[in-house]
This record gives structure tokens, sequence and C-alpha cells, in this order.
DNA sequence: CACCGATACTCAAGCGTTCTAAAGATCGTT
DNA sequence: AACGATCTTTAGAACGCTTGAGTATCGGTG
């Protein structure tokens, strides 16, 4: 506005001068630059976004931001996003699918050109609305069931496969897994996996030897302690996300017990940290940041015409790195469970 | 628009059937409402924005979402700002002035209400011209040197002179510090302050007992080695932030070292997993999500008119927690450095 | 000299809201 | 029945930008 008095030509030429430099004679476009550093100027992207239906941004909700593994997410996100001149409009629903609805609201008020969510279950109507009113969306690390939307994530499935072959390998035959949250798809296909290539070896996993819990440090910790009150413990177990495993290495530390000695501990999710705790923890990778840039992408891809928004999910292999708090049983016969 | 078609009344109606129910006849509300509802409208916030000159909506550019820390930073910005119905608009500056800079001009060009940065020194002419432009500004973590903006951070001095204490109490008399980086000011702070109480004490840290470095797991791992690779090893070493105590951790363990028996460790910012690698670690915790909730807190006040900007800093206090990193150096005399 | 085609710029409409001023309803009073 | 007073609704402008259509300027050409 006030460039355009303060450069002596009419808003339209600003304008021009400023998103098509070649339509404007080179003397004016100088003007017209110098006049808006000088002021300052800086575009109104709401007006701007108004005109132009729809904003080079795009909605990211986060369950939880404060794990690492989310906030890695968010940073491959974030970064396509960037690199493409998009903004992230982050937002965070611990959860919770009410706050997750809301944002749903506030994101297609926003008009952004697309969202990527990690869902919770009970969210899946606003989600297809959202997807038939045309807003390409796509799910991270779970699964909703939104038709019409979709997903990348870990092949938890064969990762957790992977940690069960990897314990029967060293000889295990007693196990006990810290499930976490089984209303979320992932903690779901996890526990399934598990128990899957156990039974594939002939072993049933009893009822009491699975707790599902919160997907927090504190559960975790409860849940180990909860496992191990009765007398028949496992000697290996799996934990299906890094937050509980912190809780479990307290509660192992709180019974005195020796890892791996007294019991094997497997993980789900790498961190920093794993390789530094005592012991080294041996764990199911998953490859956090690569699932963020891959949503991104599609999403962008989809925005400019690239691809068509098919309903599909694409899974991300895991991969099993191996340190030292797993024991090789050796010999010694008669397993129990 | 389709919803004052479709319930029959003009737009000024369901604007205000939407914003002010009680301005609207008890019945067209409950029509509007009906026909909104049907349609799945949702306001556009853009032209709500354009119209009413603002958003509803603030800036947070965090400096390195991976970072525990600054993740935790970034919950407390979002909680308040989602309870006061507010939306966040979060940014990665990894750490760039550059992608700073651009974020604050976009920001600027979305009319946020206000912003939160964790910013770098170099963009202090962007900042102060943002909050020259009226809009709140206030940083957390650190000082940009910005006149006319607010910042609320940790008492970096008085903690790290809480490590040192500590230190000397139990008897140390020789130090090391991983300083992390120094550019920053919350880095130089915590080296100052651990320096400081030593000098008081009589102890002059020579330089090679100083190793400055980027704030990362890898850099902290490196500048442990360096630190090390010296014949007279310090037997207490300050590590100034979580990432570079990951990487220190991984060098005492790969020369071979006992924590705390060969060398005593304390670390600035607790972490889920101080308390649960080996040994638990001795820290100097700060309040990360206070740190956020108060920034944002300030943002609101001064939107809502409740506070004048003034300029000024908050520093909150930090706290040690004492575990098992540190041994007591008894008697024997003879101190190096 | 009139005409044409470029080239450089301005006009004005419109994006979807909110809000003020004013018009229309409704109702009680006299 | 007429008149305010009160409540409800509407028309229309404005927010700051983009964009297609229209105007001015100029050099070249028949």
């Amino acid at each position: 506005m006030s460039v355009a008095k303060h450069s002596g030509v009419s808003v339209s030429t600003v304008s021009r001068a400023l998103t098509r430099p070649d339509r404007v004679a080179k003397a004016t476009r100088e003007r017209v630059l110098e006049a808006a550093a000088e002021l300052g100027y800086a575009p109104n992207q709401l007006a701007r976004s108004l005109r132009m239906q729809g904003s080079r941004t795009i909605g990211l909700i986060i369950s939880d931001i404060l794990v690492p593994f989310h906030s890695e997410v968010a940073k491959g996100v974030e970064d396509v996003a960037s690199s493409h001149n998009y903004t992230t409009i982050l937002c965070n629903s611990s959860e919770d699918s009410d706050k997750e609805k809301q944002y749903l609201e506030l994101l297609k008020g926003f008009k952004v050109g697309g969202v990527i969510l990690e869902p919770t279950e009970v969210g899946v109507a606003s989600i297809e609305a959202l997807a038939r009113a045309g807003t390409p969306v796509v799910e991270v690390d779970r699964i909703s069931g939104a038709k019409g939307v979709r997903a990348v994530l870990s092949d938890n499935l064969s990762g957790a496969r992977q940690a069960a072959k990897y314990l029967l390998g060293l000889g295990h035959s007693s196990f006990g897994v810290v499930a976490g949250d089984t209303k979320i798809t992932s903690g779901r296909e996890r526990l399934q996996g598990f128990q899957e290539e156990l039974e594939r070896a002939g072993i049933k996993l009893e009822p009491r030897r699975i707790v599902t819990c919160r997907n927090t440090d504190e559960s975790g910790f409860a849940a180990f302690l909860e496992m191990f009150k009765h007398k028949d413990r496992p000697k290996a177990v799996f934990v299906c996300n890094a937050q509980m495993m912190g809780g479990c290495l307290r509660a192992v530390r709180q019974l005195g017990l020796h890892v791996p000695g007294d019991v094997s501990l497997i993980g789900f999710d790498d961190s920093k940290w794993a390789s530094v705790v005592d012991p080294p923890l041996t764990v199911v990778a998953q490859q956090a940041y690569e699932l963020g840039r891959m949503a991104a992408q599609m999403i962008l891809d989809t925005i400019e015409g690239k691809t068509k928004a098919t309903s599909g999910v694409t899974r991300l292999e895991t991969k099993l790195i191996e340190r030292d708090s797993c024991a090789r049983v050796t010999k010694k016969l008669g397993s129990s469970t």
C-alpha cells in the first residue's frame, strides 16, 4: 500500500514487481524493491492466500511432540516442506481426539494445501470429511482406517517379527511383552507380529505376559513391575516403544535385576540414548525422519499435481540393531511358557 | 456463503449467528447452525483474519526441534496457546540465521499476534525490526541482544555455579568443561558461571580443559576425546547440555573409563534418560516446559493488553539433581590444575 | 500521417469475512 | 390506529492482495 505511494506507482504494479519481476520495467522494479526494503514491507499473506485460494502451508498434527520419535517425524516434514517454500503449521494433539478434531477444523479454515497427521482412531469421521472436501491427507505412523487417505508407516509387523526371531535365535523360550497402547495400530501390530512369530515357533504367550498400557515412561515402569511381580518371570521382554523402555529400565534397576543376565530386553525405536544406557540396548529401529519426509513429499506431489491422491499405505522397513541387552541362553532344557 | 443461501438469510446474519449467537433470533440461529453443520462449513480463517487484522496465532521459532529440551519448550508454548484458543505456527530454524530471518518475515506476513523464538545472535536486526513494527516478541532460552524484546531463560550463571560448588564440595580440584557453542548466550553463561565459581575457590581453568564445540551428540563425543587425549586428565567434567552428554558418555565408554571412578560427570539439562544410563547422571535441571509456558503467557498477556511490552529478562531457577555420576574425592593431596 | 504492435502501467473486480448504519418487524401504549 | 421503542436482519464497505481488461506511450511502417 504505502509502498505504492512511496514509489509512485499503483498497487498492481507493486504486486507485479514483487511476484513477476520480468513483467515490469527495470527502472520501476528497482524503485519498488527499494521502497519495499526501506519500509520493511512484508506482503500480507492472508490477503494473498485469500485471493489465491490457498496458502502454501501444510498442516501437521503430531500426537506427542515430546517423544523424540514424533519430533523426528516432524523434522522430516518440516525439512521437505520448507525446502519447497511451504510453511508447516504444527499442532500437538496430545493423543486427544477432541483436540485432533479441533485442529483439523482449524487447518481446514486456514486453507492449508494438505495435512499430515498421526491420527487417533476415534477421529476417522473428521479425517474422511477433510479428505472428501478435497484436501490431500496423509497419515503417518498409524492408520485411522479413514477412507481416501494415504498412510506411511513402519512395517511394524515385520519389525516385531525380527525382534522375536532374534530372541528365538538366541535360544530364548520365555517371553513377555510390554505392549503399550493397543488402541493404536502401531502398538497392535507390534504385539501381533511378535506373537505370530512366537506361535510359528510353537510358543504361546500367556495373557499375563502381555501388559498393555499407555505409551509413557511411567506406564512402562508400572507395566514391567506388574509383569515381574509373578514368580515365573520371563527371561526376555519385548518393549514396544522407547518411552516405555525408559520406564522398564528404571523398573529393572529398582528390582535389582541385571540386563541381560537376569532378563533380556529388546526395544522398538532407536534413540541417541539407547547406545549409552547400561547395557546398550538392542532395538528395532524405525526410519522416523524418513517417515516424515515421505509423507510431506506425497502431500507436495499431489498439491503440485504430480500424483493423484490414491489411497494406500507405504511401509518403511525397520532394522534390528544388535547391542548388548539380549543374552544368549545356553542349553538348560525345560522352557516355561 | 452457501450457508447463507442454504438457510435463507444474509451472510451478515450467518456471520453473527456464528460469532455472536446472542445477537440473532433463536429460530434463525438454529437454522444457520444446522445448515453449517450439514454443509461441513468451516469459516475461512484467512478472510476472517484479513478483516480482523490479526489471526489468533502466535509464531514459534525453535532452534532444533529434535532436542528434547527444545521440544519441551515448544510443548509449553503450544499448551498455553491452545488453551487460549490460539494456534501455534511452529518453525524450525535449525540454528540457521538465514532460515530464522526467512521465518520471521513469513510470520510477519501471517500477521501473527506475537512471536516467540530461540534467537541466533546474527538475527538481531530482523528481530528488532519485527518488534519495532509492533509485534510482541519474546526470546526463550537465549538472548540475541535485540532491543525492545523480552526474554525468558534459565539462570545459567547460577546453574553452572551450582554445578561447580557441588563438585568443589565433593573435594574435586581438577576440572574440565565441554562447553558447547559459546556463540550462544546460554553456552557462554554456563561456561562463565562455572569458571567464576572455580576462580572464587582459587582454581584457574586451563584453556585445554575447556572445549567448545557444536551442541550435538557427535561434537560432545569428539570434544571429550580431545580433552582426554592429554595425559593429565581432569577428574571432573561439566558438560553443558544433554546432547553433548550423550556423546561424552559414549566417549567414556570407548576409552574404557568408568564413571564416576575414573571421572565424574555433571550435566546441564535433565532428561528421561539421565536416570537410566549407567551411572544415573547428576545434572543441573532446567524448567524447559515452564520456559515455554511463561513465554507464551507473556505474549498472550500483551496481546490482550494486560501487560505493556516492556523489555527485560526473566530468569528461571535451575535445580541440581544429585544422582551417581560424581564421586567424592578422598584426601589424597596434590591437585593438578 | 494514420495505423499497428509492443511495452508499461492503471483500473476495478473479487476472494470470504466482519461491522456499521440503516431498514424492517414486532409489540406495547395511548 | 398511530407512534415510538426494541429487537432482528440486511446492504454494502472494507481488509490487502492478484489479475484480466483497458489505457497510455512510443517506435516503426505503409
